[in-house]
DNA sequence: AAACCGGGGCC
DNA sequence: GGCCCAGGTTT
């Protein structure tokens, strides 16, 4: 473990003054509890502060400890989590919750080593945690903390590539003061997040533009340098929404695909954007469901969903069906029939509650 | 080291 | 409509 500064650094000392005058109020920033400082950070990874401000006061409501969360069942913690995307988040933090029950009688670890051993616990959220709730001096490494550093200190090495990490957390290291380690990790996001941002920072205003190499060598815009990540694919969803009387036909998602954990309907994967009108019937027996045309409705326009990496078009087929699908349809599709209020309930994608809320 | 995993905000 | 953000796990 790097050895933190042991006098101030200028940037320790102008991010530890600028701090109290600029930061905002977040109730995470209120507690010394490992619990509530962990769940903050898992639902900040990959999401902005003002998306997951709500998601945070919900979750703490529902589950005020990590007894609480571990005692929960998985689908009413992914339901709580629908709209913050990765669920893989919620599953991990799920079973790190029980894990921390069972293995270390319900207190959180309390050292960065420790904290990096539970599953969904990076080095980010470890130093977070460890920082935070135990004072450990050990500097986080976010996208705030990588502009900064690459602006302040001029370095052009591609923050996307692992490698490029040592280099960050070496420099971090070298600036946090191990008085006031907790103060400097959220100074230093903090400033990245309101002041040093990504778009047209307020260099101004900015305490640092003296010393900051961006701004005297007039790269503030270049800097930090990212590669871009590599064109997503696109994928084409024929959604079949069969529904009997008052029932609609859903199934979890088990596969090794997005949306693990979660439900939508009877799905076909096509590599043309519609399916034929003349091939609905066809796809619908392969899928195990015996209907007439009548009973096929004409689907739906394109649902366009754009994940990080997928580009989704999904049309949906809605099929009143005039009997219930048989138990081996059920089985070999994995549907069950839910009223909408239990449909509701259920965990799902954006894209399958938007459809539902828009057609129901 | 590269690929995978959601969703929303801004201009 | 095209740009941006971003940590952990799996391969």
């Amino acid at each position: 473990m790097p050895k933190p500064a042991l006098q101030s650094s200028f940037l320790a000392t102008a991010l530890l003054a600028w701090y109290p005058r600029h930061h905002r109020d977040l109730p995470w920033r209120h507690t010394r509890d490992p619990y509530a400082i962990w769940l903050s950070e898992v639902i900040l990874q990959q999401t902005r502060v003002a998306q997951g401000l709500p998601y945070y006061e919900r979750f703490l409501a529902a589950y005020p400890t990590v007894q609480a969360l571990a005692a929960a069942p998985e689908q009413e913690v992914l339901r709580l989590w629908q709209g913050l995307g990765y669920y893989s988040r919620a599953r991990n933090m799920h079973l790190t919750a029980q894990q921390v029950v069972q293995e270390y009688d319900g207190r959180f670890p309390s050292t960065y080593a420790e904290l990096l051993k539970l599953r969904g616990v990076g080095p980010y959220t470890a130093a977070a945690i460890a920082s935070f709730a135990f004072d450990e001096p050990v500097a986080v490494l976010d996208g705030n903390v990588y502009r900064v550093l690459a602006r302040i200190f001029g370095l052009h090495s591609d923050i996307a590539a692992p490698a490029s990490r040592k280099e960050f957390q070496a420099l971090a290291d070298q600036h946090i003061p191990a008085t006031a380690p907790a103060d400097f990790n959220q100074a230093i996001m903090e400033f990245g997040a309101i002041q040093c941002t990504p778009v047209k920072p307020d260099c101004l205003f900015c305490p640092l533009q003296q010393q900051c190499w961006a701004f005297q060598h007039g790269q503030v815009a270049v800097l930090p340098i990212k590669s871009k990540a590599k064109a997503s694919r696109v994928r084409y969803f024929q959604y079949f929404v069969l529904r009997y009387q008052e029932q609609l036909y859903l199934r979890e998602r088990r596969e090794k695909d997005i949306w693990q954990g979660l439900y939508d309907f009877a799905l076909t994967e096509t590599t043309i954007p519609e399916i034929p009108p003349a091939e609905v019937l066809r796809h619908l027996e392969a899928l195990g469901a015996v209907v007439d045309t009548r009973q096929v409705a004409e689907p739906s326009a394109a649902f366009r969903h754009v994940l990080s990496h997928q580009k989704l078009e999904a049309r949906f087929h809605p099929v009143a069906l005039a009997q219930p699908l048989p138990a081996s349809t059920l089985q070999d599709l994995g549907l069950r029939a839910y009223t909408l209020a239990e449909a509701d309930a259920l965990p799902k994608p954006i894209l399958i509650a938007n459809y539902l809320t828009r057609m129901y």
